[in-house]
RNA sequence: GCGGGGGGCUGGGCGGUCGCGGCAGUGAUGUCGAGGAAAGUCCGGACUCCCUGAAACAACGGUGCCGGGUAACACCCGGCGGGGGCAACCCCAGGGACAGCGCCACAGAGAACAGACUGCCGUGUAUAUUGCGGCACAGGUGAAACGGUGGGGUAAAAGCCCACCGCGGGACUGGCAACAGAACCGGCGACGGCAAGCCCCACCGGGAGCAAUGCCAAAUAGGGACCGCGUCGUGGUGUGUUUCACGCCCUGCAGGUCCGGGUUGGCAGCUAGAUCCGUGAAGCAAUUCACGGGCCAGAUGAAUGAUCGCACAGGGGGGCGUUUGCCCCCUGGACAAGAUCCGGCUUAUAGGCCCCCCGCGCGU
RNA sequence: UGGGAUGUAGCUCAAUGGUAGAGCAACAGUUUUUGGUACUGUAGGCUAUAGGUUCGAGUCCUAUCAUCCCAG
């Protein structure tokens, strides 16, 4: 099942691996956080559509003091990352603006696999 | 063999696939990429800016046995003193209580110019639950009671006298010093404890911090208020005060301070340094010096992740085997990640490895 | 990066270095037909943790932990 989709990535190429661009303002955030908000067991996930389906996806990752100490945010954050880069130019939405929230000593510890059929359900009960 | 003490090291390894940040390159690609504590931010510095400079004083804060090391330190090393332990060894802010103030609850007669509650002894009288005088031995309290033990002595006693111990001073000796030893002197109702209570003494300390600071670009405004009011002086101003020296301003579109308004971009600082590794020398050691070699993260919503295989420790279960051991399955890898950089301290840390020492037991 | 505050009963707070207390809450009893109110009593604390100074620390000193606040 891994292999399917490493393989699908690489069918792909590469430039579909960038195809999503990364928050980095504080305004970005707070948007999204006006939209709707779906509740999985390792994550949270908030999207909002621009009603702009020009740009590409964009991606933004928040885990607050709330997950843990800097070893547990930062180990939290680049799974929730990897999810990403492996499963939202498949599954994401042009237009659309999604936050992966980490939560505290689930996020660092799930089965990987498992996360990645998480995203996948998370994203189709965001779509309307 | 059992138990204990001290010190040091390691902090998972190798490989495949897909990815991340820096640098080099047109590109393919190559190369480098978290720690012993990077942590807490408890000390000390480098560096940058601000204050005109020097001295004295005051205030505030810190340090506090001695010697050495260091750029510096509250750190380290070696000693000394005190306490704990059979020992190896461990712990200690460890100057001053005749400069002054303050405190010492309860109990107890009395808790810090001493003095006498119950007592003991002598004596007078009205023979009593009394007066006068002497004593500080006994009682009990307390953390602490103004020397202890024994003997002499006395009406009863008391360093009143003697011996030993303690205490205070101490020539002199050893040591750079802290300190140690000590002839001799003092008869001791002298000299209690707390300075991590205030304080005294000695020494040290300007303030702010890389969001420091400098430059570029963009954008908004092109404004307002106050000081200064005069042609050179007892002017204003420049650290908390004083003195001395030295500046600056008083030049109306200038100067100084503040308010208002705008930006939240980029570059430098930004990683070659009290640097790391090795060898030799000096030193008990901390550490220092010389020579040779190496370059070892520079991000900024912030780079190390996902997954597979192999072997390696560890834990649990099962089977074989007298034991050492062998095989199979499952599980599973501590604490924790740079943010200007160093030197320390403190705290967290699964498992593993090495060295030295002490006590007890047994054997030779 | 720098600075500051707090930690005491379930909660909110007191306490000159000298027996840790108050209010609310909890439990039991009295009053009431019952409940509430009122009154009486009871229990509940390794004073955040670990050392030290002191005869004696909630208090003084040192280190640590946790929470909160402020400035750039």
């Amino acid at each position: 099942m891994l292999d399917d989709v490493i393989e699908k990535s690489e069918g792909q190429g590469l430039s579909d691996f960038l195809s999503f661009e990364v928050l980095k303002n504080r305004s970005d955030f707070l948007r999204a956080a006006r939209g709707k908000r779906v509740h999985s067991t390792s994550f949270v996930l908030q999207g909002w559509n621009r009603h702009d389906e020009s740009g590409p996806v964009r991606v933004g990752f928040t885990c607050s003091k709330k997950v843990g100490n800097a070893v547990a945010r930062n180990r939290a954050k680049r799974r929730l990352r990897e999810i990403a880069r492996l499963g939202m130019p498949q599954y994401g939405k042009a237009g659309w603006v999604y936050v992966l929230i980490g939560r505290r000593s689930v996020t660092a510890i799930t089965v990987f696999t498992s996360m990645q059929d998480e995203l996948r359900a998370a994203l189709a009960k965001l779509h309307p």
